[in-house]
DNA sequence: CTGGGAACTGGAAGCGCTCCCAGTCTTCCG
DNA sequence: CGGAAGACTGGGAGCGCTTCCAGTTCCCAG
């Protein structure tokens, strides 16, 4: 019962010592791997928590070539991005499934070159476990670089132009073709798109899914109107809609962020939403729930994702090979649309 | 140049044997430690390129007693209320600020029992360098046991009822008491507040400076009607204001989110912002600017106190001894007051 | 009572790196 | 030209843990 607090952090030896059993012994009780008889068990358990015995991680790692951590690593030239509560909620998600396999989670924002620089060291020195990778666009130096390492690694969406073994992503596709039928269903046949970054995959995926619903109604798609995900961005590019198509009825925005920026635009010009122009977003982040109108949005499970992509990773690191998963998404109708 | 790749992971050995160095020799020459000759060094050097070595992170941690990481944990009962997009802003500051220091950034979100368990551990165990600690409540475990923990800790926001030796922390009173008296000075004189979760140091402190600068003012400070800083419950405690003192002119919510949802609460009721009832929030997140009306609000340095949190926390695995800091804040005009 | 196997035990060899230290080689001053 | 300060060098002892393996002990069928 009484808890130790010596000073100087205790070692397996001292505890073997202090429960008359080798350290061998010791280190079998601690994992408790076969071999060890009631008895000694028990004392090393007991000798643990007099001394307040915690094994050392890195004396661990050497030995075992296991870090007891994953990376989970957002790529993009401009930290700020990770600031979109997008990825809070992935880690969120993350953060719970690793917990369950008792595993550490390490965040590496790869924006800088030095940043990415780490990345690829930390890959090639095996500093964890495994690796999540998130946010690559074209031609991302990061994909490269995973390809190549000699650790597990998830993707978190499909990078554009590779086809990785292991993945989780959302159905973005089917996500933008439903929200477009949704507004074409609503009676609306002037229907634009503010786009993602047209170099991510999401981005792609999304305008594709919108594009194929327009086409399936045997409706004009427009082109892509660039964003990148943000608010300005979707109240820039709604205000470059509105001036090239002053007759849209309807808009498909790729991210509930972009849809925002293009509410406050809509509501700035006087263009009454929905009754004059119905917008739809995707994501359902808490935006959507507070914009004015509230938002009828794409919902995606993004802690879902996070805690599918870890889940995905431990498999791995167990020496499964799980197969790639797509998360489905769904409408969800508020007031906008 | 021929940049190898090797399957194996060479070793420390393998770069001194085809360098024709010792492996003492090697290890000084990477960490560019001095009694290296400049032709050695150089021998080293390229065999590093050609073996593309890179060092073992355990075998370096285990040997020098340096992890070259150090965690970020957040408390909280509830895992989502790391989703606020508060965390992710000092995040990327204190990413940034790790990367200079090169170190690694290890996350823990300590919700659970089990989670606050790992926590503790990674204390003890020395499974990084330092901590910097967030968000934590009155009693909150984690405080204990990081006063007991040999390592260095940084709070981010004071404790309750802790003094620490080392926090980084932003002026919430003065925050507080120049949005009221801004409030009062554009002639409000039945402010209330919606206050965040009083079993934290920034809820109190905010409160604190509300109250002030009523009483400086000659005025009667509301008692505190209380939220947890997020969207909903700013808009439940705007509803039941509203119910208790229908006669009020202005609101001092002690964060966006909550603010936000006042202002959502505000319009459903026909109350007129700022026309009718000025409001002004704390924080300056991105929903501030996104608001109907665009919410004036105090600015806060989010990324900075990520990034001196970090800085400090370095200083103090660097030997110094830092003194706490607390960062400034502003008062930023929009339209809703 | 035996022999044989299963269950247990602890010595010892690493895991890959750092760093102390004793020894070697320069170099330069008196 | 002798010698010592000083710059280099590499051997070796760890850092704390796991794990292989040879040796012990124990139990039970024969």
């Amino acid at each position: 019962m009484t808890e130790g607090v010596s000073r100087r952090q205790s070692t397996l030896d001292e505890v073997a010592e202090l429960a008359g059993v080798s350290r061998s012994v010791a280190s079998r009780a601690l994992n408790n791997a076969p071999h060890v008889s009631r008895a000694k068990r028990e004392a090393v358990e007991r000798a643990v928590r007099q001394l307040g015995y915690v094994p050392h991680p890195a004396a661990r790692a050497l030995a075992t070539r296991q870090t007891g951590a994953a990376a989970l690593v957002v790529s993009g030239e401009d930290p700020s991005i990770f600031a979109d509560p997008f990825f809070a909620q992935v880690i969120v998600g993350a953060s719970a499934a690793l917990e369950d396999a008792d595993l550490h989670l390490m965040l590496c924002l790869a924006a800088s070159d030095r940043g990415r620089k780490r990345v690829e060291q930390l890959l090639r020195s095996k500093g964890a476990d495994g690796v999540m990778l998130m946010a690559l666009r074209e031609d991302d130096p990061l994909a490269r670089m995973a390809e190549g390492a000699e650790m597990p690694v998830v993707f978190g969406g499909r990078p554009v132009g590779l086809d990785p073994r292991w993945y989780v992503d959302v159905d973005n596709v089917g996500g933008a073709r439903a929200a477009t039928e949704y507004l074409i269903a609503s009676g609306r046949t002037r229907i634009a798109t503010i786009c993602g970054r047209l170099d991510t995959e999401v981005g792609r995926a999304r305008y594709r899914g919108y594009r194929d619903a327009m086409l399936a109604a045997g409706l004009e798609p427009y082109p892509p109107e660039g964003g990148d995900f943000t608010e300005p961005s979707g109240s820039a590019a709604m205000a470059a809609l509105l001036a090239r198509h002053p007759g849209l009825d309807g808009v498909f925005a790729a991210g509930d962020n972009m849809a925002a920026g293009a509410l406050r635009t809509l509501r700035e010009a006087g263009r009454p939403v929905p009754s004059d122009v119905a917008v739809v977003g995707f994501d359902d982040l808490a935006v959507s729930r507070m914009a004015d109108p509230p938002l009828t949005t794409v919902h995606q499970p993004i802690e879902g994702l996070g805690r599918e992509m870890a889940r995905m990773l431990v498999a791995i690191i167990d020496g499964q090979d799980p197969t790639p998963l797509i998360l489905p998404t769904r409408l969800v109708t508020r007031a906008s649309a």
